[in-house]
RNA sequence: GGAGAGAUGGCUGAGUGGCCGAAAGCGCCGGUUUGCUAAACCGGUGUACCGGGUAAACCGGUACCACGGGUUCGAAUCCCGUUCUCUCCGCCA
């Protein structure tokens, strides 16, 4: 959410960005909103200063006036009532048209609608040369035994698995790979709730219970199914006011991500590529309200997640994502898309954007410093460490070797506790 | 799941209808005193919104004592609902 004051002062470019990020979105009606909304405060701070006024001159009152002030009281509480009424109508109407408004974008950003106007800025790695067909993690997993896909179907639908034997492994080694990690680089550890209020889910910037969520939520009661580490880590300082000199705090952590993929059928849904349920690594992290401060702990996520896929020996390019594809909160997005020889494409497995102040306002995350009055609002930012499912792909499909083993990479080893998963005897 | 107690400023904690945005202490900031440090003393110290001020300083107003409703001329204080915390009992990985 931006700041209304900031929204009404710089219309113009608000707009823009609006266009720019293919969100349909006229300002007029906000702006004629947010002036009913200040005329509205004047007059019922107005009343309510009269009604103190009454109210306190009565104890002293002679009982021949107190009859008129009390009657003069009532009517004022009428009139404040019926402001206030009107103002919470205003307000409501004023803040769904907010809450439509996307971000600001970083000035880099590359400007479009849609996917192939995002940048690609580094490539890492060579991708592997096959002197053999190379095959897709699907037939990899079946051939070593470490998926089940038919059961994961038959118990809980169409998108959940069963991983098998090594893949067991492996998926705890990714995830002692990645804590690991993020501890040397200074971040506290987190597991944490799989759930999440619905309030939180909407200060992050998801929608958890319209038409087309990508949420599961629990029926009778306000909890939903998080999608993200990053909707728990993000809501764990809701309300709270931060001493700036604690700052940037990095979080990482530990939780389960569901995601009903409406809509997503049809594409990529073999294997464990687009699945609902996933174990995932993730960062989070707060920062003192000025962009060169996240923009810098921006570039450090971006810098780990790298570091974690060059560690694993997985080819990968990172982009700049554009502003079509930067959804709601994010101020700008660089995502890595590792190599995928199965697929013979890269495929999203990180994604680490900097959404300025903009979830911090819904959530109430403020700081406090002596170099300014008040309060302001942290920045926060997120970043995917490890994604299980889309590592493990990548993973397995680039250490593929001839005989259909997979070469596990050293990094993993003191983990998964052997070099190579082979085919069974 | 059952029974009870509670939620007040950064913290501790007083306050049961008007003189309470809220005592006191601690902490923090500024000052005085002082070989240094400490102590002592004096002063200050919440947030949000609206308006004024070119802006900062600052000034005026309103709201906020977990959250939401209600009673009343007037609510931190009374009533109802919700959430959370603690204690005891039961159950349980």
């Amino acid at each position: 959410m931006l700041d209304l004051t900031y929204i009404t002062e710089n219309a113009d470019a608000v707009q823009q960005n609006c266009r720019d990020r293919g969100v349909a979105f006229e300002i007029g009606e906000l702006l004629s909103l947010a002036e009913q909304r200040r005329t509205l405060i004047a007059a019922g701070d107005a009343l309510r200063h009269e009604q103190k006024e009454v109210s306190g001159k009565i104890p002293k009152a002679p009982a021949d006036e107190r009859g008129g002030l009390v009657a003069r009281g009532k009517e004022l509480r009428e009139l404040v009532s019926d402001k206030e009424k009107e103002l919470a109508a205003v307000e409501s109407a004023l803040r769904a048209r907010q809450l439509q408004i996307p971000n600001m974008t970083h000035p880099d950003a590359p400007v479009g609608p849609d996917e192939s106007h995002s940048r690609t800025i580094r490539e890492w790695g060579d991708k592997p040369k096959f002197d053999f067909q190379p095959r897709d993690h699907v037939e990899l997993m079946s051939q070593l035994d470490l998926v089940d896909l038919e059961g994961g179907a038959k118990v809980a639908g169409h998108g959940f698995y069963y991983l098998k034997n090594e893949a067991v492994l492996l998926e705890l080694a990714l995830v002692q790979y990645a804590v690991a990690k993020l501890r040397a680089e200074g971040f506290t550890l987190f597991t944490t709730p799989d759930l999440a209020r619905d309030e939180v889910l909407e200060g992050i910037g998801f929608n958890p219970r319209g038409p087309e969520t990508q949420i599961y939520s629990v029926q009778n009661t306000d909890l939903s199914l998080v999608a993200t580490a990053e909707i728990t880590l993000g809501g764990l300082l809701k309300d709270e006011i931060l001493d700036a000199g604690t700052l940037p705090r990095k979080y990482a952590g530990l939780s389960h991500c569901f995601r009903t993929e409406a809509g997503g059928h049809g594409k990529a849904t073999r294997g464990i590529y687009r699945v609902h349920q996933f174990t995932k690594v993730e960062m989070f992290g707060y920062t003192g309200p000025d962009v060169a401060a996240s923009d810098e702990l921006h570039a450090t996520i971006v810098r780990i997640e790298e570091d974690i896929f060059q560690g694993l020996g997985i080819p990968y390019r990172v982009i700049d994502t554009c502003t079509g594809d930067l959804g709601g909160p994010a101020y700008r997005k660089f995502d890595l898309e590792a190599w995928m020889p199965g697929r013979n494409e890269y495929g999203e497995v990180t994604s680490a954007s900097n959404c300025t102040d903009y979830q911090s306002r819904r959530l109430g995350i403020r700081c406090k410093s002596p170099d300014w009055k008040g309060t302001r609002f942290v920045h926060t930012l997120n970043g995917t460490a490890v994604a299980c499912t889309r590592a493990m792909i990548a993973i397995l499909e680039n250490h593929q070797q001839a005989d259909g083993s997979v070469v596990i990479p050293p990094a993993l080893r003191p983990w998964v506790g052997c070099d190579r998963i082979s085919p069974k005897a």
